[in-house]
DNA sequence: AGCACGCCGACT
DNA sequence: GTCGGCGTGCTC
């Protein structure tokens, strides 16, 4: 009697496949192995055994069971449940979740210490590699380039015994953090929010909360106790915190680690493959008690996760937009909900959604007071674009200029903030009125002028500027339209030559160094005028900051996005939030054309209250999200005859459902983008109903041929 | 995702 | 006349 095995292979094939269990092998659900697919071996996760007898068709035979850790039970049925949830192939999370596996392990080192004997002869260059030396091991080359030598002469050294060779295995286990060690003592609020979560997860397996306080509130110290408390209760206990992938510095990691006497295990982008194998291994084998990550760390192989704590929990960079699309903030909780284990979700500006589930007590609802004497709110002023506007082909008006000048003559510092990267977003040629974009697809180039080139934000694609226009040839008739943060610096640098200068954007810093050395010059006063993009909105605290100009409020509110009003208001509460800490009173200024909407009467009142307010009743009339459930159907092929007549049949083959409503097909907002045509489908749900279902039985319905794609994105929060 | 099979341009 | 471009379709 021999068993099938079911392998999950991290591949987009829509279920796992049947193989045979090779001979004298007993398999388990979990184990990893490597399965003939086709002419090659692929790793795969075994999902089911069963008794069978071959059945109609012969099966291969799985190759061996791989030499490494089982996948936990919980991390498999989260791997299935968020196939299922964004409507995609298992494969796909299955392959996030093993991302941890493709690098070999981190090699044993082999390092060099001083035996203490000295060389028979002792040249200038030996002299220094044994100074090199005496900082302690390090490796054979490091030491050759610290003394400025070759390697013979290391080598020669070795050979002489004057330095002995020892291997190093490197360490696997992360260090277990002290629970012990002491804290910075809550105040009565924080206390107060702490308590009441410990309580929850004392009490319950799987709970939820939502902690509401706005910066400066001390809302890290709150979910790191309770962090400490939820490890201190079960020995084997795992917790893991979620950032923003931006606000994954080291500065916070570092400040995680030292709360608990050891580094936390780091899970995001800039982690090399050694590194993320040594983390998967620890958390796997439960060595590793404490990730900080990205919305990737989700996938990890905990083997007791018993909290998660979802960070800044409404910013859009949860949201994962290419390739397995989720939504990290929601997929945290179904994991914890899988894992019997906490989640806190935390934000000084929550999401409508998380605030709704705290309204209506799907989630435990904590609010956390300000500090006394940290955060003093700013005054917040609303120009009227409309009253004074600034010179043509200017963008700071009369008002924000002279608060600037007056701002400077104080010796106090201003941010100009502006959510645009580049130059200007739009090239116009005057002669024909061509709108240069890159080639086979219709977002416009933006031009930057520190590199002097174009540049497609959407696609990557990049051109020197051409002297002439590429459509109509007409020399010099290419004109720069609208403002990024380069041509508000050249202007702040026209109407304050004195003042020092800066502009933060992702384009002008190369890398997270560069950007926390212009953070640091900021902070120490070294800066007069920044502008900058929202890569500096957040997280850092400029004392003597005291002036926020927001140079075009109205910017995320354009283009019909459903979240543009909150996400308006997030970015804004946040930037403005940057004037005035500490003793000195800040000011921000809005630039509006419309300073009678919601968003902007909100912010200048400062009743996030009723801005939630007016926004949800919106929100409940539309029956959108958080009170209804919305989903796209992007369909895109090269042959635009083709993609009409399939995205027809999709219409037609939509189902009948009580509670959904399908619109479209509609020519997506970029409706052109690598030489691909995109249509687009919105579905709008009522809560009740099984989204993801309706979704997945619509998409099985149709077959796209040839170059035709379906992607499906539940609750989109791009609608391009 | 890879990898093979298959149908149309520039080469020894 | 072939070599090879990548477009299309499978893989238990």
């Amino acid at each position: 009697m021999s068993r099938i095995a079911s392998v999950l292979l991290p591949l987009p094939l829509p279920e796992a496949f049947d193989y045979a269990e090779p001979e004298g092998v007993e398999l388990a659900v979990g184990d990893q192995v490597a399965a003939p697919l086709g002419p090659r071996l692929v790793r795969g996760v075994v999902t089911a055994l069963r008794e069978g007898a071959g059945g109609n068709r012969p099966l291969k035979v799985i190759e061996e069971r791989l030499d490494c850790p089982a996948l936990p039970p919980n991390t498999l049925e989260f791997v299935q449940w968020a196939a299922r949830y964004s409507v995609d192939a298992p494969g796909a999370p299955l392959a996030i979740a093993l991302r941890g596996m493709r690098a070999p392990r981190p090699r044993p080192q082999r390092r060099i210490e001083l035996t203490g004997k000295a060389p028979a002869r002792l040249t200038p260059a030996r002299e220094r590699v044994l100074a090199a030396a005496g900082q302690g091991a390090e490796t054979a080359a490091d030491l050759a380039r610290a003394a400025g030598v070759s390697a013979g002469v290391v080598k020669g050294l070795i050979d002489e015994g004057a330095l002995a060779v020892t291997v190093v295995e490197p360490e696997l286990a992360f260090p277990e953090p002290d629970l012990a060690r002491p804290a910075p003592p809550l105040n009565a609020s924080q206390a107060a929010a702490a308590d009441a979560l410990k309580t929850m997860t004392d009490e319950a397996g799987f709970c939820a909360a939502l902690l509401d306080g706005v910066t400066g509130s001390g809302k890290t110290e709150v979910y790191l106790e309770l962090v400490r408390h939820v490890l201190a209760k079960d020995p084997t206990a795992q917790a893991l915190i979620l950032l923003p992938e931006i606000a994954l510095t080291q500065a916070v990691i570092a400040r995680i680690g030292e709360r608990f006497g050891a580094p936390p295990g780091e899970w995001h982008s800039d982690v090399a493959p050694p590194a993320r194998r040594k983390v998967w291994e620890a958390v796997v084998a439960g060595d590793c008690r404490i990730v900080v990550g990205a919305r990737s760390a989700l996938f990890l192989p905990f083997a007791n996760l018993k909290l998660v704590v979802v960070d800044e929990e409404h910013d859009a960079s949860y949201k994962q937009e290419e390739g397995f699309i989720y939504q990290g903030r929601d997929l945290a909780v179904l994991r914890a909900r899988i894992e019997g284990a906490a989640v806190l979700l935390a934000s000084a500006t929550p999401s409508l959604e998380s605030l709704r589930n705290a309204e209506t007590g799907r989630y435990r609802w904590l609010r956390l007071a300000a500090r006394h004497g940290t955060a003093q709110l700013p005054d917040i002023d609303l120009i009227d674009l409309r009253e004074t506007p600034p010179q043509s082909g200017r963008w700071l008006a009369q008002p924000l200029v002279k608060a600037v000048g007056e701002t400077l003559a104080r010796g106090e510092q201003t941010l100009l903030f502006l959510n645009r990267r580049g130059y200007a977003p739009l090239v116009l040629c005057r002669a024909c009125g061509e709108r240069l974009c890159a080639p086979d697809t219709d977002s416009w180039l933006v031009e930057h002028r520190y590199s002097g080139r174009l540049v497609c934000h959407l696609t990557g694609y990049s051109m020197p500027k051409p002297e002439r226009c590429p459509h109509c040839g007409a020399k010099d008739s290419l004109a720069s339209i609208g403002p990024g943060v380069e041509r508000v610096e050249e202007e702040a640098r026209h109407l304050f030559p004195e003042a020092r200068i800066a502009v933060f954007s992702s384009d002008t810093l190369f890398d997270a160094r560069e950007a926390r050395r212009m953070v640091e010059a900021m902070e120490r006063g070294e800066i007069d005028i920044l502008v900058a993009t929202q890569a500096a909105a957040k997280g850092h605290n400029f004392p003597n900051l005291t002036l926020v100009g927001v140079v075009d409020a109205d910017l995320g509110l354009r283009g019909g996005d459903l979240r543009a009003g909150e996400r308006t208001y997030q970015l804004l509460a946040q930037a403005t939030g940057r004037a005035g800490r500490r003793d000195r009173p800040g000011r921000a200024m809005l630039q509006t054309y419309a300073p009678e909407h919601p968003v902007m009467q909100a912010l200048k009142a400062q009743d996030r209250d009723a801005f939630i307010a007016a926004e949800m009743e919106g929100r409940m009339f539309a029956g959108l999200p958080p009170f209804g459930r919305l989903g796209a159907v992007i369909v895109s092929g090269e042959d635009p005859r083709s993609l009409e007549a399939f995205v027809k049949d999709m219409a037609a083959a939509a189902p009948n459902a009580e509670g959904v409503d399908v619109y479209g097909p509609a020519d997506a907002p970029l409706s052109l983008v690598r030489g691909r045509r995109r249509k687009r489908f919105l579905v709008r749900a009522e809560r009740n109903v099984d989204l993801s279902a309706y979704l997945a039985t619509w998409r099985a319905r149709v077959k796209p041929t040839g170059s035709l794609r379906v992607v499906i994105d539940v609750d989109p929060y791009s609608f391009l």
